[in-house]
DNA sequence: ATGTCC
């Protein structure tokens, strides 16, 4: 043994360490492949966990707790292996954003490792538009009608709202559809949305009062933080035959949008997180820590938990589909055309903060993907209709003035239960990201256009506060986990602002 | 992420 050890190249880094394997935050990680890191179980750990980096982005692992956490959810009762975080891994609450956790029926559900905003998702819209006819002042006009139509920021009503308190019970239970019904949207979108825009099993009676009230008025808006309405181009095709099925051409317009569950949501995690954790203590369920907080699937909180999530999941599926509306309608507004003469079609709706049942390996498990987003390959019976022989397309955004990426998942992504990550990753926290200065910022912006005019309210949302969404996209694409289809740039971008 | 602390 102790020639062997020899044998290997030492590095000087963080202390002594041997070539493929690492000390971080105090955990062994061994190299298993290409991009892919393995902290073997030890202690209560009932499976390995495994991280996909490569150098560069294993560093900022040193920074934060992230490999704590997905140390921790691999000692939850039914955990299946292994727990996985994304290369845009980063600390969060529970599991770590960018955090795959796999569950057998026998085991346990955790709201913590669904998050805050359950069913934050991304869908992308193309047009037939041509982005060099898009100059600064008509992307200024139309940045602005939107904002006319989606409310934005922190604790904003709908303007439909009117509507919405009448259909929110039809939202939660049936999903998308419900809205479609009520006139946002055409009955075909459902074929271009996750599980067809609505998780089935929602409940309203597990909803407490609170998270009714918050969310009846609040379908229809985009919320703060990291959501976006951005307006992209078609920067480079990646691969032309995906490109070609998903309708995306090199220079054209599209549109992003990236929102959650809103206020709605959030009570809701709020709500079971206390819940699971007393119904943890109950059921003799060992947690290490609060975030975590989890119960057996098959108990009543458990499955409490589970029909008010799926609530907020079609909420959120419902919410984007609102928006998608109102921004069309801007696009109508602003260049005098109809929807159908600017080739409005929705490409892909897709989830990442979401528990679901998924069969792997010949098994029902409970997948929760936090900060993650579900990437099925070709041929997966799941994909939806339209993408069935292609894979449906996964979206991946960047930091506001960076790319986003549209890619698709292969065979191999087996391994990570059809999962890739969801963006670039934060890289400062919020606090530390409060740091960089106005002419840091602009200069990191480009020439992208956006909303906010208070600089102290977007700050940590700069591009410098997240990881560069380029390394992060080749840890799965080298891996060949991935396949990138295209990459969008963006022209102008609608955050929220008071 | 969030009526950013009922």
């Amino acid at each position: 043994m102790f020639l062997f050890v020899n044998f290997r190249k030492i590095r000087d880094r963080k202390g002594v360490n041997f070539h493929g394997v690492e000390v971080i935050q105090g955990y062994t990680v061994v190299k298993d492949g290409i991009n892919k890191w393995c902290i073997p179980k030890f202690g209560k750990m009932r499976v390995d966990a495994v991280i996909y980096v490569n150098d560069t982005l294993k560093e900022l692992l040193h920074e934060d707790q992230s490999l704590r956490q997905i140390t921790n959810a691999a000692t939850l009762p039914g955990v299946v292996k292994p727990v996985i975080g994304m290369p845009d891994i980063h600390e969060g609450f529970g599991l770590p954003i960018g955090g795959v956790m796999a569950i057998e029926e026998k085991g346990v559900i955790s709201a913590g490792a669904v998050g805050y905003d359950i069913n934050c998702g991304v869908r992308l819209l193309r047009t037939n538009l041509e982005a060099e006819y898009f100059n600064k002042e008509l992307l200024y006009k139309l940045i602005e009608r939107i904002e006319y139509y989606v409310p934005t920021g922190i604790g904003k009503k709908g303007r439909h709202k009117g509507i919405t308190r009448l259909i929110f019970d039809d939202v939660v239970h049936n999903g998308v559809e419900a809205v479609i019904k009520a006139g946002f949207g055409k009955k075909s979108d459902l074929n271009f949305i996750e599980e067809g825009g609505k998780l089935s099993g929602a409940d309203i009676s597990a909803v407490s009062k609170e998270a009714q009230e918050r969310g009846e008025e609040q379908l229809g808006t985009l919320g703060g933080g990291n959501h976006f309405i951005e307006i992209q181009q078609v920067d480079s095709i990646l691969d032309e035959k995906l490109a070609e099925r998903f309708g995306l051409f090199k220079g054209q317009i599209a549109v992003m949008i990236h929102t959650g569950s809103r206020g709605f949501g959030h009570q809701i995690a709020t709500d079971y997180t206390k819940i699971l954790w007393e119904a943890a203590k109950k059921y003799g369920v060992d947690v290490p820590e609060k975030g975590l907080a989890a119960a057996p699937i098959d108990s009543k909180e458990g499955k409490a938990y589970y029909k008010a999530m799926a609530a907020a999941v079609n909420f959120a599926f419902s919410n984007r589909q609102i928006i998608m509306f109102d921004v069309i309608k801007a696009f109508e507004d602003v260049l005098k055309k109809s929807s159908e003469s600017m080739g409005f079609q929705l490409v892909y709706d897709v989830a990442h903060n979401i528990a679901k049942w998924e069969e792997h390996g010949g098994k029902k498990l409970l997948v929760h993907r936090k900060g993650a987003t579900r990437a099925l390959p070709a041929g997966h019976p799941q994909n939806p209709s339209f993408y069935k022989e292609s894979g449906h397309p996964a979206l991946i955004p960047g930091s506001m003035g960076t790319g986003s990426y549209v890619v698709v998942g292969t065979e191999k992504a087996a391994e990570t239960f059809y999962s890739v990550n969801h963006g670039a990753g934060r890289r400062l926290s919020r606090n530390k990201a409060k740091k960089i200065t106005k002419e840091e910022f602009e200069k990191a912006m480009g020439d992208v256009i956006y909303n906010v005019r208070s600089f102290k309210d977007i700050v940590d949302e700069s591009p410098l506060a997240y990881k560069d969404v380029e390394e992060v996209i080749s840890v799965l694409s080298e891996r060949g986990i991935t396949t990138p289809v295209a990459r969008l740039i963006p022209l102008a971008v609608v955050k929220g602002a008071d």
